[in-house]
DNA sequence: TAAAAATACTCCATAGGTATTTTAT
DNA sequence: ATAAAATACCTATGGAGTATTTTTA
């Protein structure tokens, strides 16, 4: 009898979330020969079918299911072996798994990949750009290694690192740069364009007017900052940017920059990680240094 | 790089148990090289020592030592994952690692394996014999899955499933057969023969006398009921065993049974499994059999 | 010097790839 | 009819064994 292999329980995990011998085969930059090949194989050793053979969508039997949550928390137990070894080391090395959201990651990368590449010789940094919600759930599962996002997420599970606090300024046309800057009423009254939906930072925008949702006549949405900032130059509205693309978004566009008086609009960035993960040391590091990445920016 | 494997953690789990390559080894059933090798892998893999090399008596770094203790773990939960396997399945199957004390082993084991391999065809029994404290170490090392033996045990994360009562009952040489039953008091001025060290059983014959430890009089041990039966037989002493124990020990001798009135001395035999084990419902199966099997002993 | 671990080298089992067939929508 | 998974077959790598050399107590 064969024993059973971490291979298997890898390409299981991948099958399971995916639910797709292709997609999961490709993940795991394998022929889906090879394993459809596994996953038979690991059914054989464990003596139960984990997938209902002949059902297309693909169906896990409830034992493939348990078996699927268990393999999980396996594959992490051992990854979490590796991060072990790393805590060990007093540098940075191997790969480390970093999601940043999309309002901050055009703006910090080129810094921040400057510095730990000049730093952390060695140090394999692999990024991934998206919203909070699916950063989290990556994390959580063990895909990333920490993230780079606005505080609180407040998870069970996860340690935030407060980094700094940043404002948001007003984006106007050229035309308007010599008018009084709105406060928060005004701009409410303005065609305020917000990134779609998803985006913490299009919450942030909304709460600060005290507004839950969207006004139904402001529907003009970018998919990122910078088209947002062409939006305005091209006289469509206003919009708000954290302090940190102000040099990069205000660079090719013709508009004007004003920062809020009264209650500025802000938010704090922070690091965030599994608490359990054996790596924290390292990460309060790289939280310097991500701080003092997009400090430069400012 | 190569992976990861479980191989590994299995082999270095055992290095770490065994703190010597070439037992390690053959309790992989491996050669010594194979496992220096798969050694030297997984530091590589994981970029740091486990052990310092060319030391004698081998020894772990700190690294090692955790990484040990991570090892054992995930080697559980894999193992656990064929349980939960088994568990799907509605009858016992595959190997179940079972662990009785000796002064049960003798008594239950023939009709035990008599009645599973009757009941649960294809149910591969492996059987270990030793003390409780040596049984339960191996319990919550996952390196049995359950255990016949005195309750209680009360161990944290240990299950009991308490099976049936039985007294202790006098053997005493045929001369004294006419003789009134001695009560605690009577027996404590018997010469009284005992079972070495370690068992439970001499615990709780001590404990019916109301001692703690052995008198110096009474230093007389023997390793088996069988021996100590014999030595009855001898004119010797006198001694306590089970029920269960008495028609396999009575057939060759020559002695006198004899039920105590008053408090009888008793134990309760029962079947202890890791909490977390997915077996638990098939163990409560397993529980009746090992009762059935203990009932027609008596 | 004796016991234990590391190396060297050879062999085989197993995982992977490509090509192809089977199956289910 | 088409997309997806299983099968077939070949190749190559990696783990195991035996023999041997180093190492340290």
């Amino acid at each position: 009898m064969t024993p059973l292999t971490l291979r298997q329980l890898r390409y299981f995990d991948a099958l399971a979330r995916f639910g797709h011998f292709g997609n999961a085969a490709a993940a795991c930059s394998v022929s889906q020969p090879a394993l459809s090949v596994q996953i038979k194989e690991l059914e054989t050793t464990l003596g139960a079918p984990l997938l209902e053979r002949g059902a297309r969508p693909l169906r896990l039997t409830p034992f493939g299911i348990t078996c699927a949550e268990r393999a999980t928390q396996i594959l992490q137990s051992v990854d979490e072996l590796a991060d072990l070894a790393r805590a060990a080391s007093d540098r940075l090395t191997g790969t480390l798994r970093i999601g940043v959201i999309p309002t901050i990651a055009p703006y910090l990368l080129p810094r921040l990949i400057g510095l730990t590449s000049q730093r952390h010789t060695g140090l394999d940094l692999h990024v991934r750009e998206t919203i909070t919600p699916k950063l989290l759930t990556e994390l959580k599962a063990g895909r990333l290694d920490t993230a780079v996002l606005a505080l609180p997420v407040d998870e069970p599970g996860l340690t935030e690192l407060p980094l700094f606090d940043e404002a948001f300024v007003l984006v106007r046309p050229n035309v308007d740069a010599n008018k009084p800057v709105p406060d928060r009423e005004a701009l409410r009254e303005m065609r305020l364009l917000l990134l779609e939906e998803g985006h913490c930072f299009r919450d942030q925008a909304l709460s600060f007017c005290n507004l839950r949702t969207a006004l139904p006549r402001e529907t003009l949405e970018g998919s990122s900052l910078s088209t947002l900032v062409q939006m305005v130059g091209a006289g469509i509205g206003v919009t708000l940017i954290p302090e940190m693309a102000v040099a990069v978004e205000t660079r090719s566009a013709e508009v004007s920059i004003a920062q809020f008086n009264d209650p500025q609009p802000r938010r704090q960035v922070g690091l965030v990680w599994r608490q359990a993960s054996p790596l924290t040391a390292r990460f309060r590091e790289l939280g310097e240094i991500v701080h003092e990445a997009a400090k430069s920016q400012r």
